[in-house]
DNA sequence: TAAAGTTGTAACTATAATTGTTTCAACTTT
DNA sequence: AAAGTTGAAACAATTATAGTTACAACTTTA
């Protein structure tokens, strides 16, 4: 089981829209050259970011730009944008326990508690880091080349 | 994207063998009627929990059993026994990003800690309970019912 | 020792999720 | 009007998940 790597992908796009979006024009065929991405993947993905005000994106005239600040967007509000978990949450319950057993008809009631504590624990570690952090990152890596 | 419901049905039959396990034997076939789970399914992942050193089950005379006191058994151990999460990781890259970019060659790099630290903390949390505290609030809820 | 019941496992199927692809209308700029 | 772009629908390919069928190996017990 693994993130869908839309997340990944998102970062990166919006990395670029901020490091290349000063020189030139930041299409979907662009991204997608970078990201290895489909191109259509990547309109989705930014439609997905226009969804949530990260990024503005405009038909026609072509080139996404950040609607926000880069200290403004977590990994968390990407990782929301993009969809990476549903409103079922991370964990998933098999589905048909027996009511007539006693540990069937209570065994969710029982874990889903500490199922949301773990859930709440990625999702804060994801809030607490910055687009701006990892764009920091990796023009610090870019310039140590 | 969720995680594989055979991490809830092990639970759910931890939770069973040790709640059903003095008054019966505990088979495959009986757990799958308590989890609603193919037995098939539920005798591999006993085949995993033994495997991690949780149960024992033995061919022929039938019935699985604990192989560790409640309290030395974590959801996280089971997590990892049931292999939620392969080596790759929680978080899934984007598998192509263009070596030839600035950024594409080293988002990975720039990402790579935090999106660590992140599965680091659902980890954590999952280590923070025992099967033993959720088998004691299910005998609870079963108690109160 | 034969019968019944069980586990372990392989091979296959069904379903769903993920990503990629094709196609084209709508839009903007030149 | 032409060129380039986004948005989105429809479909295909691939992979992952869970279920199913089938059966050999094993244990108990009658």
């Amino acid at each position: 089981m693994q993130i869908t790597s839309k997340f990944t992908a998102a970062v990166h796009i919006l990395a670029c829209i901020d490091i290349f979006g000063g020189q030139m024009r930041v299409t979907s065929d662009f991204l997608s050259g970078s990201t290895g991405v489909n191109a259509v993947i990547v309109r989705g993905v930014l439609g997905q970011l226009r969804a949530a005000g990260i990024v503005e994106t405009r038909q026609g005239s072509g080139g996404a730009h950040l609607a926000k600040a880069l200290d403004e967007v977590t990994l968390y509000d990407i990782y929301k944008a993009v969809d990476c978990v549903d409103d079922e949450g991370l964990f998933h319950f098999h589905e048909n326990p027996n009511a007539e057993c006693p540990v069937g008809r209570n065994i969710h009631k029982s874990m889903d508690g500490r199922l949301q504590a773990a859930q709440a624990a990625l999702e804060n570690e994801l809030k607490s880091t910055t687009l701006a952090q990892v764009v920091a990152d990796t023009r610090k890596i870019i310039d140590e080349e």
